[in-house]
DNA sequence: CACAATTCGTTGCACCGGCAACGAGATTCT
DNA sequence: AGAATCTCGTTGCCGGTGCAACGAATTGTG
């Protein structure tokens, strides 16, 4: 008790003070670059977060299924149902069943799927390093690991995961 | 062209590595220090995201408008309207109308109110301590220098804000 | 003073995403 | 083989949130 000089009637003292507060600080860094991100997949190419996120991960990986969209929990797997859903019926991804357990199926780009892939990602590509422009590459390697550090451990900490935000 | 061995067919390789890509790895990281803060303040308390905001922003100032409480467009201004309105249902926050400005009300906890804030910010300070728990006290101050160098630029490179995420 | 232009806050609308229940298919145990 | 259990993916439902239009109030301008 007694600290420093007040002990007025009901000064209150602020407890947390939100804008150093790192979950407060790490949601508006992400929110902003998802947003603009957004502007990029979203105003210019029709894209959904989830969706984008699909597109990547089959311009990545070829042929996935659709669990393997949320490796760590990071889209639900509804998400990821719809947003397949919607590229399909807009002929950007096809399914093809799996034969060996047909209650998964693989999922592909289309030829027009794959353009926009190729037209988005480098637009994507240049944003980030249009943020990550004010870092020293030193600077690049040190957040790399610091956000590595903090991931697994929030990972400890958060209960099953799934979140959502963006990419 | 002609990038070391592949030059085959239609053999495409991945322009962008999601878990390597900075926005999504962003995001996750957000997603998840929310995931863990919200067994706190959703869980326990039953207060939303934004309803967390207002209560903290509130012990933190005392007494704000509810424009003041989107500094940064950080929140909508719907969002914070309907925020504020659920805690006055709940007898968490009053308003009290601004005689100089009468489209503007100010706005202040209630006992009960500040009863939950002092209640839920030592629990979220708690979350914070032990996200950092695994970084170095120079790896935090590290920390904090990057995301603010990466925040301001963020701002510069996003239309006008507005994101949404949570704290 | 009157009339436009701006600002604060609310609300109807639509969309998005999580949850949980479900059906179809696979796996395990007896 | 048959039954319970588990997994993949879809869908109805609901709460949350952004958007845009709006009413009320203030400010600026002729």
């Amino acid at each position: 008790m007694a600290t420093g000089s007040a002990a007025k009637k009901s000064e209150p003292e602020p407890l947390v003070i939100l804008e150093q507060f790192l979950p407060y600080r790490l949601n508006v860094l992400a929110g902003l670059t998802s947003s603009a991100l957004a502007q990029i997949y979203a105003d210019r190419f029709g894209l959904s977060i989830p969706a984008w996120r699909v597109i990547v991960t089959l311009g990545q990986y070829e042929a996935r299924t659709a669990r393997d969209m949320a490796p760590d929990g990071v889209m639900h797997k509804s998400t990821v149902s719809r947003a397949v859903s919607a590229l399909e019926k807009r002929g950007l991804v096809v399914r093809r069943p799996n034969l060996d357990d047909r209650r998964e199926e693989w999922l592909a780009l289309t030829p027009d799927g794959r353009a926009i892939y190729e037209a988005v990602a480098p637009e994507a590509l240049a944003v980030e390093e249009r943020l990550l422009s004010v870092l020293t590459p030193q600077e690049q390697k040190t957040l790399a690991a610091l956000i590595d550090k903090l991931t697994r451990q929030a990972r400890v900490l958060a209960p099953q995961s799934a979140e959502e935000g963006d990419s």
